[in-house]
DNA sequence: TAGTATGCTTAACAGCGTTAAGTGAAAGGA
DNA sequence: TCCTTTCACTTAACGCTGTTAAGCATACTA
């Protein structure tokens, strides 16, 4: 009787087991250089069971995405709760997100910089309830609060946590997509950036 | 005798054929939807001819780049002799790199936000002689100039350019690979992150 | 115990970037 | 003019890719 609600475990185990074995592959290696085959090899699993579990290599990436940035969103959360003066906080809410990005380039690459190709994807991760969705959220508190605390002169909040994204997003992309780039060291540019636009602006 | 001439002749008209066929079918249809296969088939060749004249996709693909990114050098350049006010000049430079990057998203896709895969691709468009390489100088020199000109306080100039590139940067690339995000209007969005930035740079 | 549903595999398709070998015409020298 | 060499190009193939259709065993149900 009980032996469907076994299966059903042992299912989930599998579908676990791809997802652990692609993230491992993809972020040693990068999405492109790992074909289906080998993520198949390193479960020792036939290619096609991996279809029975995700729709295809796209959704596979998805899934190993949303359960990173799952990660992401928690500590930019955890940020926003401790509640120091809001401009420390959103200092460090985009430090984090810059730091992330640059401690899990694949990743990073996956969902923001590599485009999804097939138009119904684009949508994904940009969906209501996906994790990335959460951590703009989460820095689009952290910018209200400065204007409501009135360190910000009045702007749109979404203009300006769009653009704070963007700076964030800016730096983390390049210096993982140009690491022969002759960068100025890492940290002053990201620092420079995060103060250059907070000193912009203060009220 | 001028029989070797006119074969090099015939032979340069074919490359840039070649290179046409390519750059059309990369902006209209996205690099990795573009077979080399596809490409031989509009210029009427065999597949293989285009390894007669380019080593491989990837040198078909940083050929391409290199023509367009020398009319961004280009403009870029042009903007700079004008030599308005500094900053003004500053200004005007970032937007007409943004607004290279929204107008030819695929180009700018290619050279900026795909990543090559190959180690030693990294450091071709970012060669000394590199029509990119020039793009940035100019960015530096309005930089400089701001700086110069005591608009700006005393700040390393190479980081500062770098911040500025990563500014401008992170505003296309967002706009260009995640089309479905609610953005705010997109001028607006320019122009808050080029303000800002230069606000926070001022003495 | 017979029949069915389930979980996985084998085999294959159509495409990819790229290379080795071959072909046919034009060029150069005698 | 004839022969040889060069050269631009093609044909065929290799080993890979993501993905699907069909088949095969095992485990569950009646």
């Amino acid at each position: 009787m009980g032996s469907k609600q076994r299966r059903e475990r042992e299912k989930e185990v599998l579908r676990q087991d791809i997802l652990d074995a692609a993230r491992e592959l993809f972020v040693n290696e990068g999405y492109e250089n790992v074909s289906m085959r080998r993520v198949a090899e390193k479960i020792e699993y036939s290619p096609t069971t991996i279809y029975l579990y995700f729709e295809d290599k796209a959704s596979l990436l998805y899934a190993v995405c949303e359960e990173t940035f799952a990660k992401l969103a928690k500590r930019m959360e955890a940020i926003t709760r401790e509640g120091d003066d809001p401009i420390e906080v959103l200092r460090k809410g985009c430090r984090a997100y810059v730091d992330f990005g640059l401690k899990n380039p694949n990743h990073y690459k996956l969902t923001f910089i590599n485009h999804p190709q097939h138009p119904r994807d684009h949508k994904r991760h940009l969906g209501e309830k996906s994790m990335g969705m959460k951590a703009y959220g989460n820095l689009r508190a952290g910018v209200e609060a400065c204007i409501k605390a009135g360190k910000f002169r009045e702007t749109d909040v979404e203009a300006v946590t769009q653009m704070m994204w963007a700076g964030g997003h800016g730096i983390t992309s390049l210096l993982i997509s140009m690491p022969d780039f002759p960068w100025v060291k890492k940290t002053d540019l990201i620092d420079l950036m995060i103060d250059t636009l907070i000193d912009g602006l203060r009220t």
